[in-house]
DNA sequence: GATCCTCGAGTTCC
DNA sequence: CTCGAGGATC
């Protein structure tokens, strides 16, 4: 039965209603009417929709409530990536930044937009049609989660901006929490035997990842926009500050505290201002965000690795706090790397408690002079990892306080050994240590190597301690016996877990090549490699001599172009220098390690790397071969070509993209030189095709 | 040879 | 997040 036109009306009105309190109360900071009266407008609301469904509509206030518990968040690919910002902790630091921005600009003054730095937990907003659709944690910067259901319930996020735009828009701003709602949920945790938060940005970021959305319903979060993501076609101000403007018009909460500053002056005088009113601002801010105002000039300025270079963070100091080593102690790493760590006795610093600390390696306590016993000055750096900062009163300081590396490994009792030059101090044991072993195993399974869930600190213990597992390649021969035989390890536990295993065979070769450690290679030079060598086999016969050689054939090759003003040539794994290439070649060059690499890959069986081998470095890429090669008759290249993705054709025009020219070449390759179409030589299609000759 | 940038490695707490 | 070192660039 469809509702009655009297009700339709009224629920549309009450949604009117609720959302204008909404902005009174959470953009404007002006509430109306009081909160009673605002919870009878919401029932109402909610009776009127029990009774006629069909006028529940997906942007109703009632639904802020929260809807069913979700077993999983699930990804969101970012449309634009989020950025984070360059951090400036001096007015040092804030000068050189407006140097390089007036450089850059060739002006004597720029203007800035100055704005409070939230601590709370950055998201995204989408708005389809004007309308909320999705929300989302940073994540990584490209990744996030979607915590869409999470985000309904937060009153500061309006379900329909105020105006009808067209498209997708995407709001970025920070989601946090006000220092008396934190109060208050504690007390409430506190009094319902619950754990209690920290501080209310990890209180914020808790309710944000309840699975429940009924919990973050009540959780009093806020929400404050900064700026904007993929925006389509939408007609935006061409300034930081009319774009904020723009968003509180728009409806959406934006920091009061933001402003138009002129020069460094301007910018250092708001920093200050902004350090006094901290205390009585109603949420935490850990600093100043200084951006370049004109957005034309943001763009000339572009980017630096991940970070624009026409903002900047200016942190506030890090809270300190003073506490006494206990002991310093000493880890071992996967490779091999003797950590000494601080154990503090507990202090709160910086919103956390801290009970210990890296000290990173010998010359680090002996430049800051730290004994066991002394009583020194803690902060967290970049509010994230805990640092001892110096020395605040020595303690007595007898002979055996005093921190001496270890001879042996106090894991395996190996020798230790300093490398000439080198900072940290190693344990030689290798695989012969325990404490390695583990590492390396936790590093194979962790998430962006192999990704085995569930095979965490714990389970490795026991499976190195009982000698079940000495490798990666053995970790894909244990049974369901196996496991349950440890400890907190049943049916259930022990089924998932071999899933788990089994579901890491045929992950990508680049993830393979990380996940085996290798020592220098990260995620991005396993990429690298990955994408060069294309399978386990090639990258395990690789000819490292040779490729160094041809490295530098082309830097040689390539200088002699720039200087003649040609265009530079392809180059071969970049990033891989000769450092690398020496410890791959040896690392590689040992037949235990091939050996060991060979079993493992049979068991896992990395997929072979695709833009290497199946659709290349020339995924669907249009060749036009012309002459004759010198190792090759046409139809080998042909199938050479086709067999790594790329595709073979007659004739010469736009739409090709590489010219493979051998002797007594025809017309063709006139007619490559007239458009501009890349020209190669047979090495250069092998080059191109990684492969080595 | 100097300088800037990127990547790897180690790390803390919830 | 930070530090150090390798790699790229001028």
């Amino acid at each position: 039965m469809s509702a009655p036109r009297q009700s339709r009306e009224r629920a549309e009105q009450l949604r009117r209603q609720i959302e204008h309190h909404n902005h009174c109360y959470y953009v404007l900071d002006a509430p109306e009417i009081e909160d009673a009266q605002y919870d009878r407008l919401l029932r109402e609301l909610e009776s009127l929709e029990r009774d006629y469904p069909a006028l529940a509509t997906p942007d109703s206030p009632t639904r802020r409530v929260g809807g069913a518990p979700l077993a999983q968040f699930s990804a969101v690919r970012h449309r634009l990536p989020m950025l984070s910002l360059g951090n400036a902790f001096s007015e040092g630091d804030v000068v050189a930044f407006d140097r390089r921005v007036r450089e850059a600009a060739g002006a004597t003054e720029v203007a800035y937009s100055a704005e409070p730095k939230f601590d709370g937990l950055a998201i995204s907003l989408r708005y389809e049609d004007g309308a909320f659709v999705q929300g989302a944690t940073r994540g990584d910067g490209a990744t996030g989660e979607d915590v869409s259901a999470n985000l309904r319930t937060v009153r500061a996020i309006p379900m329909r901006l105020r105006a009808a735009l067209r498209g997708s828009f995407e709001v970025r701003g920070e989601v946090l929490m006000y220092r008396t709602d934190f109060a208050a949920l504690n007390e409430r945790q506190r009094a319902a035997g619950e754990k209690v938060f920290a501080n209310p940005r990890n209180a914020a970021a808790g309710s944000l990842r309840q699975l429940d959305p009924r919990v973050t319903a009540r959780r009093a979060l806020r929400f404050c926009a900064y700026g904007v993501g993929f925006t389509g076609d939408a007609r935006l101000p061409r300034t930081q500050v009319q774009l904020l403007d723009r968003l509180a018009e728009l409806g959406l909460p934006v920091a009061r505290e933001r402003r138009l500053v002129r020069g460094v002056a301007g910018l250092l005088a708001y920093y200050r201002e902004l350090a006094e009113s901290r205390p009585g601002l109603p949420f935490d801010i850990d600093g100043a965000v200084y951006k370049v105002n004109d957005f034309d000039l943001q763009e000339q300025l572009g980017f630096v690795a991940r970070a624009p270079r026409f903002a900047l963070a200016h942190k506030f100091p890090a809270q300190e706090a003073v506490t006494e080593i206990l002991d310093i102690t000493v880890q071992v790493g996967r490779t091999g790397a003797l950590t000494p760590a601080a154990r503090l006795a507990p202090v709160f610093v910086g919103g956390v408690t801290v009970a210990s600390a890296t000290l990173h390696n010998e010359d680090e306590i002996r430049r800051k002079d730290l004994w066991r016993g002394d009583r020194v000055v803690v902060r967290r750096a970049g509010d994230v990892i805990p640092e001892v900062v110096r020395v605040d009163k020595p303690g007595p300081r007898r002979a055996a306080d005093r921190f001496r590396m270890p001879a042996c490994c106090p894991v395996c009792g190996s020798p230790v050994v300093r490398l000439e030059g080198e900072a940290v101090a190693r344990c030689t044991g290798g695989f012969a240590c325990a404490a390695q072993r583990k590492e390396a195993l936790l590093h194979f399974a962790q998430r962006r190597a192999m990704d085995i869930e569930g095979l965490g600190e714990k389970l490795v213990d026991q499976l190195v301690e009982r000698a079940m597992v000495d490798s990666p390649a053995d970790l894909y021969r244990l049974t369901i016996e196996d496991l349950q035989s440890l400890e907190r390890m049943a049916q259930k536990s022990s089924r998932n877990l071999l899933d788990a295993i089994a579901a890491s065979r045929g992950r990508p070769l680049g993830r393979f090549i990380f996940a085996l450690g290798i020592p220098g290679v990260g995620e991005e030079v396993a990429k690298v490699l990955a994408r060069h060598f294309g399978t386990v086999e090639a990258f395990l016969e690789a000819d490292w001599g040779a490729l160094a050689e041809r490295k530098l054939e082309l830097a040689r090759e390539n200088a002699a172009r720039k200087r003649r003003g040609q265009r530079l040539e392809a180059r071969i794994m970049e990033g891989i220098g000769p450092e690398l290439s020496d410890s791959l070649a040896k690392f590689l060059g040992a037949a235990h390690n091939r050996e060991v690499i060979q079993a493992l890959a049979a068991a896992a069986r990395p997929a072979d790397d695709a833009s290497a081998v199946a659709k290349g470095a020339l995924g669907g890429k249009v060749f036009v071969i012309t002459g004759t090669l010198p190792a090759l008759t046409r139809d080998q290249a042909r199938e050479l070509i086709e067999r790594h993705g790329g595709r073979v054709t007659g004739s010469v025009s736009s739409n090709t993209d590489f010219v493979v020219a051998g002797t007594e070449p025809g017309s063709k390759l006139d007619r490559a030189r007239e458009i501009g179409v890349r020209i190669l030589d047979e090495d250069g299609l092998r080059e191109l095709l990684g492969q080595a000759r």
